[in-house]
DNA sequence: CGCTTATTTGATCTTCGTCAACTTATGTGG
DNA sequence: CCACATAAGTTGACGAAGATCAAATAAGCG
């Protein structure tokens, strides 16, 4: 029903929709692909504070500026709406601003579920939470009940979304990859050898 | 307008207004007072997902289960809704559910912030910012330009909330208070001697 | 007052970050 | 197709921040 108001638009990886402390002057729906949600410290840091999968909700409908910057991971699509357009529309149609309601409450506790790793795991736990959540997204099963992901991302910013450095990442993927819990075929590749163990470490 | 199907409630510190993974039957607005949200780890430990204050809504409308426990830290009163009651009718008024919405997206960008704390920042960093949100938040002036503030958490609470220990807590308020930056009258009690040198730790 | 609990302080130990070297991919131009 | 260049990832050695363990103080409270 939105359809008469937003429009499509294909994202390359690396292409940024919105900066962060931009006038936020759209919001978007993701159809295909991953973009990331992070915001930058003043020492130059990068911390993601979230990541977007197809359905979610991207942007900051009724609020003034973006306070935090849209980068996409992946090749994705996205559907994508004027800011005052959509304020106007949400306003009219009860039913779609319950809808988005209900996505950002749940969005709410997602992000809190974040904090608890971010502030309470180690980064074995950080790791293996991590791939679990991704697979649950992303993954595809594979031959002999095991699963199978394609990362979005690279080790730098699995690293900065988990709050680690890049070696620390690699060094648990190594040590997950010994303890036979996962195979890395190729660098952006990741098979789930042993859930079970995996939910285990994650605590 | 909601007066209707609301009541008034008086906590007492201490006191749980809702746990965790409990189905979620009441909703809130505080109106006086500082609560807690907390999520309990596998191991025991408690990560503190947020405070509450007051004009805050508690509480998770449409949804399943409450994804956190709620509970008072200081004397606090609220505004409780049977969840029925308030979904039937928020569902009704959708004045109200704009407002809710709003409301939940700014929450949901504190939240984003605090992620950022517990991810990037070092401890010296968090507990500045920490002591600076609160005198944002409940400080009250005192005199010579300086701030004061009621602590409405013990060490072990500020601990988890952080996302560090009790010592480390205890050692960077030392640290504070011997580099001049604040004093600490009492136990619960702070008064901030220099604010401009606080939000330069804070980054 | 004595007893219990919260907080501070000190002494180690661990984990993870930092710095550096090395290896593996991914190109690119000849 | 190969040689080389560049970027991404892995591994090792070391150090620092913060956790853990252990007392020592300081509040509260009956």
């Amino acid at each position: 029903m939105l359809n008469g108001i937003g429009r499509r638009r294909q994202l390359e990886p690396g292409e940024q929709l919105m900066w962060e402390g931009d006038e936020a002057v759209l919001v978007a729906n993701v159809i295909d692909g991953v973009l990331k949600l992070a915001s930058h410290s003043a020492d130059g840091g990068e911390q993601i504070l979230g990541l977007a999968y197809p359905s979610d909700f991207l942007g900051r409908p009724f609020g003034e500026t973006a306070p935090y910057g849209v980068e996409a991971l992946t090749d994705a699509q996205i559907c994508v709406f004027e800011r005052k357009d959509f304020d106007r529309f949400a306003r009219d149609h009860p039913r779609l601003e319950h809808k988005l309601l209900e996505r950002t409450l749940t969005e709410l506790d997602r992000s809190r579920r974040w904090m608890m790793l971010l502030g309470r795991m180690n980064a074995g736990q950080k790791v293996a939470s991590f791939l679990l959540e991704l697979t649950d997204r992303l993954g595809k099963a594979g031959a002999g009940g095991e699963t199978f992901v394609t990362l979005p991302l690279s080790r730098q910013q699995m690293a900065d979304v988990l709050g680690l450095t890049i070696e620390t990442v690699s060094r648990q993927l190594s040590r997950l990859r010994s303890a036979g819990l996962i195979d890395t075929p190729s660098r952006r590749e990741i098979v789930l050898r042993d859930r079970r163990e995996l939910e285990e470490l994650a605590g």
